[in-house]
DNA sequence: GAGTAAATGATAATAGCGTATCATTAGCAA
DNA sequence: TTGCTAATGATACGCTATTATCATTTACTC
């Protein structure tokens, strides 16, 4: 399970997640893998990644803050790198920000040839 | 059911929207609310706003390009102005960008206080 | 007012995602 | 092997948001 997440390259959903360690183990339930993905966030060793409408996916936590390209034909989602510095400039006054979340979506390189 | 979406000043969910219509017709029920929000997305009259976790809202679609404000007391939606102008170069080369969502999340002006 | 078609509201049904249950299996010490 | 505990997988269940159903009401025409 965490060998799986550990090679993945971008965030995965929990079918994802039971897709890709089943190659590793096999007869492998959903239970199981929230079960291991519970584990895993308790620990802080992944974090959930959550776009509308989508199931929530998770990704190692090691990474620095970053946001999603959610790929509107295969349906993945992509880690971006960095961020805007201006982000919490579009908040009125008096409002507090406390964290802000960046997702764009469209056509991942794959999906886009 | 109009006029409440057009005197609210942020994006409203159906129960929002159901609370606030009741105000001024009786007896409203949910299905006729689904069934105007339906009718006024088909029509092009409003927009759904999706939020992560959150039910979906509604708002007048005659707002120019914004995003929004999620507070985590009150659990309102409010409306942000403006963009940030290089979102899209946060993508990867050969990923083409179609839309983006910046939102941000914290205390409003009232629950800040 | 009578007749008819469309709109309404109460609620059952559905769908997607996640959790709880529980019998079975795996691991492991003696 | 035997016995025992913890982990597993199949699946039932629960929750929330939305849609479908259908008897009733409303609106409108004659």
């Amino acid at each position: 399970m965490r060998a799986a997440l550990e090679s993945a390259e971008r965030p995965l959903s929990v079918d994802e997640l039971l897709e890709a360690a089943s190659r590793r183990v096999k007869g492998l339930g959903v239970a199981t893998v929230y079960r291991a993905v519970s584990t895993l966030l308790a620990e802080g060793w992944i974090d959930a990644v959550e776009i509308r409408g989508e199931a929530t996916r998770y990704e190692r936590a090691d990474k620095g803050h970053h946001h999603h390209f959610q790929c509107e034909k295969c349906d993945r989602t992509f880690d971006l790198s960095g961020c805007l510095d201006n982000v919490r400039k579009l908040a009125p006054p008096r409002f507090r920000v406390r964290q802000h979340s960046v997702t764009l979506y469209g056509l991942c390189a794959g999906c886009a040839s």
